[in-house]
DNA sequence: ATACGCCCCTAG
DNA sequence: TTAGCTAGGGGCGTAT
């Protein structure tokens, strides 16, 4: 079978392979496979007539991919595009699993099937081999279909066009190449050559490099609060390449302190950080026309993308215009990179210090222009005004476009201040955390925007997201402080009273150190070692993601014991500490909202009293008549989580009914009558986002609907549709 | 009890 | 062998 498959790779003659995960399980799988059961004719996939396709082990840590162990395979004329690495280095979500993505961007599920019941599938029946063809069919559809809803390869394409890289390359390498193409592109064609830096020069004198090599930007420190008033926002568009192009940054016009004797001063620049760059009149640095190239590629082509109208060629040109983004912000993290191809201090140092005078100047400039007016934070390449009390939007508005343009005129060309939106209200908690109402037009917000706070880090619980992102969108957008008071202690007596489905309640940290690289103890590393000795075969690896949920233990037992696979603590019934979700997970993240508009006692309200009571439900024995009032509709098993058509367990297990559902009831028997409350909430994770009884959270381990009529049941059938597959 | 550093993730 | 950058908040383990 595998010599044939091999044979097909071959007779077909694809240009790309994609799948999921392809490059670190499926083809290690194939060529591990073919090699014990010495299938010599098998590791041949590529176009080089008789080279063999070899593996080999890679440790990565890169931006663009996160931390990780990966392969790479000798495959000459084809290209291996894995969507699992297009989406982790494309879109910043919670879950890679094909499952959640496929969901969240095509709207379909995968056929999941358990991976422990896989034999018992194989060794079944017809039907139950089936099921287990439309999970493999499915797994290699989905990928697919991804790669062109989400047009990876057109984009993937233009970026390979714009910079002059192969295509394999997008896939395999990081951004640094990306530059170093360009360069190679542009200095070859001016007869300049790049010099091949040894590694040991790159670091002068000072010894290993670890943390910074200089000195970045401003964050201006905030006047914290809660403003009632618009707050307008100047942004300097593309600060970084603006700045490096307005003062002739580069490799080839630098000046060695011990060559500035050899020029007249006004040959040169002297930089904030006391590096010299000779003036364009003299060379024009070679970085300065790739960016303005690039940006100037741009602009076209965003040109050609308003006059297009054929959805295709739109496609492409929006994949070509950031592609040009992207490589032109690249650029200076590039001269800044210390073990690099061409790392130049002189260069990023000079860019953050200019960055570091503007923003400043800026700063003193408004509040200069503007009496009364006050720039209340600011980050790197932004300042945000409170222009006066009591100000209307549009005149708020109306001011930013003035003064952008006012501050503009200040600097060289081509840089550029923008004045872009207005928060109303806002909320400045501290650096790189804020949430507001954002306005571009003054007919209605655009929508919340929220910087830093936990409901937009993924290290938090779905719980602590849900509720900060809920506790937000009351305060700012409904503007009701007592809404939000009652919504936190109804969930906070949700919890106690353990009403909360548990993959709420889940935590996730990448796994970013080898074992026994970790020099302290965390609740992830610690419960990654603990999974190997259970199974090191489905233990999370490098650069995954690690859930667990804290569980109970015994008193004073640190919380790095105390964290459990869900799935684990679900199939053993393990109980989940609620107290700590309460104390270390919500309290601080509500409080720091709270403080901006609450005096302290009533904050501490928020954590007390009747809705902190904490009862105890006890396991019922049997109280199947709680469940008669739901009609189950799983896509996955309650018992085991493989994928099902209709009903609510597989047959494997069916003959469990009572045990399953006496698991369940222990923590869903109140979920009707909470969920009828105040909010409206989704079913399996109560995110409020959700208009729908279900939200798109498909990592929820149990799926409820409630069901009171036929017209219920029916839809709930055609929504089931959707995810089987028609042959 | 407190200071400090490891760790993760985000802003820009 | 390979990897864009710095600033910063905040949780928690560990040493004092």
């Amino acid at each position: 079978m595998l010599v044939a498959w091999s044979r097909f790779v071959r007779a077909v003659d694809p240009d790309l392979l994609t799948g999921y995960n392809i490059v670190n399980f499926d083809l290690p799988y194939l060529l591990n496979r073919a090699e014990k059961l010495r299938a010599a004719a098998f590791p041949f996939l590529g176009r080089m007539v008789g080279g063999r396709t070899k593996m080999r082990s890679v440790q990565m840590s890169s931006s663009a991919f996160g931390r990780h162990e990966s392969k790479s395979f000798t495959l000459d004329g084809r290209v291996m595009m894995d969507m699992l690495q297009v989406m982790k280095r494309d879109y910043h979500l919670r879950s890679y699993s094909l499952n959640s993505v496929s969901a969240q961007f095509i709207g379909e599920q995968k056929e999941d099937v358990h991976y422990s019941i896989i034999t018992q599938l194989q060794e079944g029946d017809m039907y139950t081999r089936r099921r287990l063809a439309v999970y493999c069919l499915k797994d290699a559809i989905l990928p697919q279909r991804l790669m062109d809803k989400l047009l990876s390869l057109t984009n993937y394409m233009e970026m390979a066009r714009v910079t002059g890289m192969p295509l394999g390359w997008l896939m395999s390498r990081g951004h640094m190449i990306k530059v170093v193409s360009l360069l190679h592109r542009k200095a070859a064609a001016t007869q300049l050559y790049i010099p091949d830096v040894p590694r040991s020069s790159a670091q002068d004198g000072g010894g290993a490099a670890d943390g910074p090599q200089y000195d970045g930007a401003t964050v201006i420190t905030p006047k914290k609060g809660f403003y009632k008033d618009p707050i307008a926002t100047l942004d300097f568009a593309s600060l970084y390449p603006s700045i490096m192009m307005a003062n002739n940054l580069c490799y080839s016009t630098l000046v060695q302190p011990k060559d500035a004797s050899l020029l007249r001063p006004e040959d040169y620049l002297v930089t904030p950080s006391g590096d010299r760059f000779v003036r364009p009149s003299l060379k024009k640095g070679i970085l300065s026309v790739i960016l303005e190239e690039l940006l100037a590629a741009r602009k076209a082509a965003k040109r050609e993308l308003a006059a297009a109208t054929d959805p295709f060629l739109r496609a492409v040109l929006d994949g070509r215009q950031v592609a040009l983004k992207v490589s032109a912000n690249a650029v200076y993290g590039f001269t800044g990179a210390a073990v690099g191809k061409l790392p130049c201090m002189e260069i990023s140092a000079s860019t953050t210090a200019f960055g570091r005078e503007m923003i400043e100047l800026t700063r003193a400039e408004v509040e200069k222009l503007y009496p009364g007016a006050s720039v209340i934070y600011g980050d790197t390449d932004s300042v945000m005004i409170k222009f006066g009390e009591g100000m209307s939007l549009s005149d708020a508005m109306e001011r930013g476009r003035e003064a952008a343009e006012r501050i503009t005129a200040l600097f060289p060309k081509p840089v550029k201040l923008e004045f872009e939106k207005c928060y109303f209200p806002y909320l400045l908690i501290s650096k790189k955390r804020y949430a507001g109402q954002l306005w571009t037009r003054t007919d209605a917000a655009d929508k919340m925007d929220t910087k830093g706070v936990e409901s937009v880090r993924r290290d938090n619980c779905r719980l602590v997201a849900n509720v900060i992102d809920s506790v937000l969108k009351i305060l700012l957008e409904e503007r009701d402080l007592s809404a939000a008071v009652a919504y936190v202690k109804h969930v906070i007596g949700e919890l106690l009273q353990n009403r909360l489905d548990i993959s709420l309640l889940v935590v996730s940290k990448q796994l970013t150190k080898a074992e026994g690289k970790y020099e302290s103890n965390t609740a992830h590393s610690v419960l990654a070692e603990k999974m190997r000795k259970r199974d090191p075969g489905t233990a999370p690896s490098l650069g995954d993601r690690v859930p667990y949920v804290i569980t109970r233990g015994v008193k004073a037992q640190p919380a790095y014991d105390r964290a459990e696979d869900p799935l684990y603590a679900l199939e053993h019934n393990v109980a989940i500490d609620n107290g700590y979700y309460l104390e270390n997970m919500l309290r601080k993240p509500l409080e720091r909202i709270f403080e901006a508009m609450l005096p302290p006692a009533s904050v501490a309200a928020l954590f007390s009293g009747e809705h902190t009571r904490s009862i105890f439900v006890p396991t019922p024995t049997a109280r199947s008549g709680g469940m008669m009032r739901f009609t189950k509709v799983a896509l996955s098993c309650l018992g085991c989580k493989s994928a099902i058509q209709s009903g609510a367990l597989c047959k494997y297990c069916a003959p469990r009914e009572a045990e399953i559902y006496q698991r369940l009831l222990g923590r869903s028997v109140e979920l009707e009558k909470a969920f009828a409350s105040l909010w409206t909430e989704c079913q399996r994770c109560m995110g409020s986002v959700c208009q729908e009884v279900l939200c798109s959270n498909v990592d929820c381990p149990i799926f409820y609907r409630r069901i009171k009529t036929q017209k219920d049941l029916d839809d709930a059938s055609k929504k089931l549709e959707r995810f089987a597959i028609d042959w």
